[in-house]
Order: structure tokens, then sequence, then C-alpha cells
DNA sequence: GTAGGGTTAG
């Protein structure tokens, strides 16, 4: 445009009486400017847009000249300028924009103006007054219908629920057609947020409404009951689903096949997979990096390893979760040397290794205690353009915690901070539990301290930990109230949390309250293991209660529970103070068969055994 | 658009 043509229309947008042009007058002149010349002129004299009012705004942003680009130009530079510009876009400017952005199919733009519609809290109104002010001025069903799908969308991206359920209503109430899809994303929404009540109660809504519910709906809802527990229920919708004629696929099943594996539940789980071949529904790839986890969380990584060759003489390529997962059961089952030939294997095959395949393997050289091969690896990583992240330092520090380098943790922590990684619960509890290793018990709490602090909550772990700090400390009154006050909080204690607490009571001697807390957790259903018995044993052997520790030694042998070198010595040391050696040396041997390695401990207690007969 | 992979306590 020439610059004379703009002048022309500046001199009309700036007239010596502006009072006298009318709304319409004026809206026209900046349409004009914004169709000819962009948004310049306006940015660059703000004094154009002094009368603006939220009527000029909406003519200029529903006139049919001004494309919908500078229109979306002209709106952002209105929100974006509201310190000289005293006019924001009112809920009528973004519902006008919105329009005009529907009928040049600008659909994310669109989804991005209703955001500000659905967050602003200048502009927070019900949904009835949102909806009935567009469909009182667009009165084009489809266009009503692609706004109540997103402003589902954007209410469930929000997390407001009840909003996105009012839209819901809305469509059912105006007979609007509602599509699953519009709903999936509310279900999802839902099902992420812990709302399986909810959740339901929305499925159940929408097979009374009448929506054409697919197999993604019903699977979302069968993985949030799942989750939380409820597989029967989903089995019972599953059921109720076939029979409206909707079929499970192979993602429902893994859903089920997963529930069972995480419930240890082995007759479900083949249950499930029978189902599958009479369906002849085939496994793909997560059906395989579930049932790998299921054989290697029970130590059975011999049935994994086949599982693996299985899915290749099928002819599944494997991908890199399955990788990753087989990777991972061999770190945590100890053969390292085949987890580095299928990190290899990986890559030769053409797959890229991503972080979690480098957390396996660098937590498996960790939990080997070497670290050296472990920041080879992250170097490597690096190389490859990874950068580190929570995981992988939590996993590098929990390994120099373990070989005793709390310092080097501790270092890393800084690292972590200074690198804007934010650090979580496994931080804490990881250099804590370091700390309180190296019996730096003061430092131990002062760090948990600080994570509460940080409005980090504690969980089972870290309670656990602050309970073993205290029994260490000898503190069982702190160490109980800390029990206490996880479970007002509602973190169960498990197996680990009674063995901490029964092994402060024991070092104390208080084996009356100790046996108690044992009672106490099997009534609870939590099993006592290795711990819990060596504990007892130690604490009732010492104080000379020999028989009895005896006792307790066959019950743990008898429960399938085998003794450790500490569980022996405790034993050992216990008869020879009582100067029964022959029961002592019988032992000995008994642990030396089992090829278990006596420490200094054993040998002090057998000479003296001997020398105490003597005398 | 639904499922599956790496980190914590003795």
């Amino acid at each position: 445009m020439s610059t004379q043509k703009l002048l022309k229309i500046l001199e009309k947008t700036l007239p010596s009486n502006p009072a006298s042009l009318s709304n319409q007058e004026i809206a026209e002149n900046i349409a004009k400017i914004l169709a000819s010349a962009g948004l310049k002129p306006l940015q660059t004299m703000p004094s154009l847009l002094s009368h603006l009012n939220p009527h000029i705004t909406h003519l200029v942003l529903s006139n049919s000249h001004v494309p919908p680009c500078s229109c979306l130009c002209f709106f952002n530079f209105l929100r974006r300028n509201d310190s000289f510009i005293s006019e924001k876009p009112n809920l009528q400017a973004h519902v006008t924009l919105t329009c005009r952005l529907y009928g040049a199919r600008k659909f994310a733009e669109m989804k991005r103006i209703l955001n500000f519609v659905v967050t602003d809290d200048d502009l927070r109104y019900p949904v009835s007054i949102v909806v009935s002010l567009i469909e009182d001025r667009y009165n084009d069903p489809q266009f009503i219908g692609k706004l109540c799908d997103m402003l589902m969308r954007v209410y469930s991206d929000n997390k407001m629920f009840q909003e996105a359920v009012e839209v819901f209503d809305y469509m059912a109430m105006n007979r609007l057609e509602i599509e699953e899809r519009s709903c999936f994303v509310l279900l999802l929404a839902l099902k992420r947020s812990d709302r399986m009540e909810q959740c339901l109660g929305f499925f159940r809504r929408m097979l009374e409404m009448g929506v054409e519910i697919t197999v993604y709906s019903m699977t979302s809802v069968i993985d949030g009951l799942c989750k939380r527990g409820d597989v029967e229920m989903g089995r019972a919708l599953t059921g109720e689903m076939i029979n409206r004629g909707i079929k499970p696929n192979v993602i429902t099943y893994n859903t089920f096949v997963n529930a069972y594996a995480e419930r240890q539940d082995s007759a479900g789980l083949n249950e499930i997979l029978s189902l599958m071949e009479k369906d002849q529904v085939t496994y793909n790839n997560a059906t395989y990096t579930i049932l790998i986890k299921w054989y290697g969380s029970s130590g059975k990584i011999d049935e994994a390893q086949k599982l693996f060759e299985e899915m290749h003489k099928k002819g599944i390529e494997a991908d890199v979760h399955v990788y990753t997962s087989i990777i991972s059961w061999n770190c945590r089952l100890g053969d390292m040397k085949k987890a580095f030939a299928l990190f290899d294997e990986l890559s030769a095959r053409g797959l890229v290794p991503n972080v979690h395949s480098y957390g396996a393997l660098i937590d498996g050289v960790c939990k080997a205690g070497q670290m050296e091969i472990a920041e080879m690896l992250v170097n490597e990583m690096q190389s490859k353009g990874h950068d580190l992240n929570q995981v992988i330092f939590n996993t590098l520090m929990h390994g120099y915690c373990k070989r005793g380098m709390v310092d080097e943790a501790l270092r890393l922590q800084g690292l972590m901070e200074k690198k804007g990684l934010e650090t979580d619960v496994y931080t804490y509890s990881i250099i804590a539990s370091g700390l309180c290793k190296l019996n730096r018990l003061e430092e131990a709490k002062k760090l948990l301290f600080l994570m509460v602090e940080r409005d980090l909550a504690p969980n089972t772990v870290t309670f656990t930990t602050m309970i073993d700090i205290y029994c260490k400390e000898g503190n069982l009154v702190e160490a109980k109230r800390v029990f206490d006050e996880m479970e007002k909080k509602g973190d169960k204690p498990n197996t680990i949390t009674y063995n901490a607490l029964i092994d402060g009571y024991s070092k104390k001697g208080k084996m009356k309250e100790a046996h108690r807390l044992k009672e106490e957790m099997e009534d609870r259903g939590i099993t006592p293991d290795t711990y819990t018995f060596t504990s007892l044993i130690h604490g009732t052997s010492v104080s000379g209660k020999v028989d009895e520790a005896l006792k307790l030694f066959d019950d743990m042998s008898s429960k399938g529970l085998a003794p450790t070198v500490v569980t022996y010595t405790a034993m050992i040391s216990g008869l020879s103070k009582e100067g029964r050696s022959d029961e002592a040396f019988r032992l000995y041997d008994e642990m030396i068969k089992l090829d278990l390695m006596p420490d200094d401990r054993v040998y002090s207690s057998l000479v003296s055994s001997l020398h105490d007969t003597r005398v």
C-alpha cells in the first residue's frame, strides 16, 4: 500500500474531533489499517486505539475484510498491551475471534483462545453463559459442536472437571451430537487425576446418552479400575461391553495382564493369556514387556529370556521398551554380562537406546559397585545427546552411597540442583540412608527435616528411614512416634518398617515389645522375613534365652527363610556365651556348607566358647 | 486418542 493511501486512512482515524466518529466508523478504520498494513501502524501509534471499546473490538474482529490472522495479531496485541490500552479483550471478543478462527480452520489457535476463556480470572464465567453467548450469535450447529468438543478438552486439560461435564450436559440437553473423542479426553483426565469414581460415573452417562463407545474409552476406564485394584470390576465391565458389541483388543488384554502381574496373581494372568489365545489376539511388544517383568520379578530370568527369544521366532521385532525391560531384569538378577550384550544388540538392530535403557544399565553397574563404569556410561549417554535427568542422578547417588561415598553423593546433589533439576523424595531417602549407614545420624535427620520443609511429602520409605535413624540412636520413643505419625498420614508400614522398629527394640533388649510387634505385623498380613527373624534371634540370643532363640531359628527355616551370616553369628555367639560349644560348632559347620562366609565375630565367639568350657 | 521400560529404606 502506498504511504499516501495509508495517510488518508490515518487522517480519517484521527479526526479533529474523534468523538464525532461512531463506533462503526472507528472500527471500519481500524479494520482497514489491519487489512492493508497489519499491526505496525497501530503499534507505533497507540493513540489510534484511544477510543477503543468492547463494541469496537467486536466489530473489528468480526469484520470479514480483516483476515483471521490479522484478527489474531490484533487480539494478541490487545491482550499483551494492557498497560497503555485499557481495553483488554472481553469474553465477547474471545468468542468472536474463536468463530473467525473456526472459519479459517485454525483449530490449534482456537483452542489457545478458549484456554484463555476458561483460565483467565477476568473471564471466568459459568459454562452456561459461555456456551449460550456463542449460541446466540452463531447458530451453526457444526460450529457449536466443534466448540463444545474443544471446551471439553480445554476444561479437561485444566482439570476443571465439573465444567467439562457441564458442557457435556449442555450438549445432551440440546440434542447435539456428542462424539466419543470429545468425552475420551475427559475420561483420561479423570483417570490420570485419580478420580475413578467420577470417571466411571461419566462413562455411565456416556452410555446412557447413547454416545458411541469404542475400545479406546472402554480400555481407559478399565485401566483406571485395574490401577485402583478393581480388576474384577474391570472384568465385569469388559463383559458388559462385549454384550454391547465392543470387543477388547490387545491393549485391553495387556491392561489385565499387567494388573494380574502387579498383584502376583498367576491364575488370573494365565486366564487372560488363554482368553487372548481363544480370541486370536496376538501378543505385541507391550505384552512381552509385561511378561518379561512378570518372570523377572519372580527371579525367573530364564523364562524371561525364553519369551524374549520366542518373540523373535514369531517375527515380532522387539522395540526399545522390551530391550530395556530384559536388560533391566538381567541387571537386577546380576547378569551384567548378558545385560551389556543385550545393550549392544539393541543398537545393532538399529534401535536407539534412550535414557531409560541407559538408566537400567547404569543402575546395574551402580548396584555392582562399579562407579567408574557408571561414569563412563553417563559420559557415553551424554555424548549421544541424552542429558542427565533426575532418575539418573538418583541412581548414581545410590551407587555412591552403597559404596559409602556419601560425600560424592552430596556433591552430585549440589550439581543436580545447579542444573535446575529438582531433588525429590528418592534423592533425600537415598542420601539419608547413605548417611545413616555411616552413622552420620544427625546429618541424615537434618536432611529429612529439610525435605519436609521443602514441602516434599514423605512416603513409606522416608518414614522407614527416619524410624531406622531413631532406632540406631536408641531413641525408641521418637521412632514409635514417627511410626504412629506415618499411620496417621495413611502411609502403610511394610515389612521393612516393622523390621526397623523390631531391630531397635531387640538391640535394646526390649524383647517383649519386639515380639509384640512381630505379632502385630502378622495380624495385619505383613509377612516377617529373614531380617525380622534375625533381629529377634539376635535380641533373644544375646539376652541369654538361647533355647528360645533356637526355636525362632527353626521357625524361620520352616517358613522357608534362609538364615544369613548375621543370623548364624547371632546364634553362634549366644550359644558360645552359654558355653554350648558343640552346638555352636555344629552351626558353624552348617554355615560353611551353605557357603556363608563367617566373619571375625564368629571366630572370636567360637574361641571364647572353648575358653568358657575349659573354665 | 487406550497398554508396556530406568531411581529409594534393613
